[in-house]
DNA sequence: AATAATCTCAACCGCTTATGG
DNA sequence: ACCATAAGCGGTTGAGATTAT
C-alpha cells in the first residue's frame, strides 16, 4: 500500500513541499472545497485532470472527481439510510449483485460509495455475527425472509406520517407476523419509490467483475433440493420463486448460530420485553456473545422479536 | 478516567471501459 | 484498428469517532 508510505497528511495543513510539487492526498480541507465547488460552478464538471490544474488544486483529477460526485455534489444526501433505501438496496443488490453505481441511480441522493459502506458495515456484519457466509444462499434466505418483513413493517410504521409511504404501504401486504416467512414481492414498491425502470437483461455471466454470481441465483434452486427437510415452509420470494426453510435446520445449527444465541439461557428476558413481544421479569441484558442482540436493536438484521420466532419455528416443527 | 476494541466512511488503488485522435 | 487518455467502477484501507471494558 502505497498511501502507508506517504508522509501523513496533517489536516488543513500541509508541509512547505507538499505546497511546491507534491500532490496532496489524504483528507480535503475548507480551502480545496471551496476552490473546487467554485470552479465547478464556474466551469461545470468533467476533464478533471484539467480541471484540478486550474482550479489550483494539488490532487489529481480522480480525486477531485471523487471528492465531488461523493461530497461536494449540492444533491447528495447526507445521514441515515431510510428503512425504504435499505429495503432498495436490497432488492437491487439481490438483483444486480455489487453493481454499487448501478444500485445507486436508484437512490437519488446517495453515492456508490455510501451504499458500499452500508453492505460492508451493516449486512455482512450481520452475516459475521451469524457466522452465515454472506455470498450463501443461507442468507439470501435470512435476509428474505426476516429483515426484509422488518423493514416492511418499519416502512408502514413511518407511513402513518407520510401520505407517500402510507399510499405504498397499503399497497403491499406486510405481513403482520414475520413468521409466516411470506415476503411480499417489492416490486410495486420499488417502482413507486424508486422507478426502477432498468429492464435490461442484465446477465452475471456478463460481467466479470461481479463478485456475487453465485449470491443470488437468477433461478433460485429449492434448499430443499440440498439438505434434508423434514418439515418447511415455502414462501414466494421477491422474484416470485419459492424457496423453503427446513426449521429445524435454521434451529440446530444450520445456520451455525452460536448456541447462545438461541438459548433462553443466553438472554435476559428483559431484552426480550424490550421488543415489546415477550414479558420478561427481568435483570440487564446480559453482554455475551450475543450482545449485540441487544445493543442494535432497532437496525440489525436480527432482533430478538426474530430469534424467538426462530424458536417459535422450531417448536412448530416438532 | 484510561485504555482497548470496534465501527464508520472518506479516500485511495488498480483495473476496466469509454472516448477521441 | 490501434493507441492514449479520461472516466468510471469495485475493493480496500486506515484515521478518527464511538463504544466497551
Amino acid at each position: 500500500n502505497t498511501r502507508t508510505a506517504m508522509p501523513p497528511v496533517t489536516k488543513g495543513m500541509s508541509t512547505p513541499i507538499e505546497e511546491d510539487s507534491e500532490l496532496r492526498r489524504g483528507p480535503w480541507t475548507l480551502e480545496e472545497d471551496t476552490l473546487l465547488t467554485h470552479y465547478i460552478a464556474r466551469h461545470g464538471e468533467g476533464r478533471w485532470n484539467m480541471l484540478a490544474k486550474c482550479a489550483g488544486l494539488k490532487r489529481t483529477g480522480k480525486s477531485c472527481r471523487l471528492r465531488w460526485l461523493n461530497y461536494l455534489k449540492p444533491d447528495i444526501k447526507r445521514g441515515n439510510l431510510t428503512p425504504e433505501e435499505q429495503l432498495s438496496i436490497l432488492e437491487l443488490h439481490s438483483k444486480w449483485g455489487n453493481r454499487w453505481s448501478k444500485i445507486a441511480q436508484h437512490l437519488p441522493g446517495r453515492t456508490d460509495n455510501e451504499i458500499k459502506n452500508y453492505w460492508r458495515t451493516r449486512v455482512q456484519k450481520q452475516a459475521r455475527q451469524l457466522n452465515i457466509e454472506s455470498n450463501s444462499k443461507r442468507f439470501l434466505e435470512a435476509v428474505r425472509c426476516f429483515w426484509i418483513p422488518r423493514l416492511l413493517q418499519k416502512v408502514e410504521q413511518t407511513s402513518s406520517s407520510s401520505p407517500f409511504l402510507k399510499e405504498m404501504s397499503s399497497q403491499s401486504s406486510v405481513p403482520s407476523q414475520v413468521s409466516d416467512c411470506t415476503v411480499p414481492s417489492l416490486s410495486k414498491f420499488s417502482s413507486l419509490s424508486n422507478k426502477i425502470t432498468d429492464n435490461s437483461n442484465y446477465s452475471f455471466e456478463n460481467s466479470s467483475s461481479v463478485t456475487t454470481q453465485s449470491l443470488y441465483p437468477t433461478n433460485f434452486t429449492n434448499i430443499s433440493e440440498q439438505t434434508e427437510i423434514s418439515e418447511h415452509l415455502t414462501s414466494p420470494n421477491v422474484y416470485g420463486h419459492t424457496c423453503a426453510y427446513n426449521n429445524n435446520q435454521i434451529l440446530n445449527g444450520s445456520y451455525n448460530i452460536d448456541s447462545s444465541g438461541y438459548d433462553v439461557e443466553g438472554f435476559s428476558l428483559a431484552s426480550m420485553s424490550a421488543v415489546g413481544s415477550y414479558e420478561g421479569s427481568a435483570s440487564e441484558c446480559q453482554m455475551g456473545e450475543g450482545n449485540w442482540l441487544c445493543n442494535e436493536m432497532t437496525d440489525t438484521l436480527w432482533n430478538m422479536d426474530d430469534i424467538w420466532q426462530f424458536r417459535e419455528l422450531g417448536e412448530m416443527s416438532k
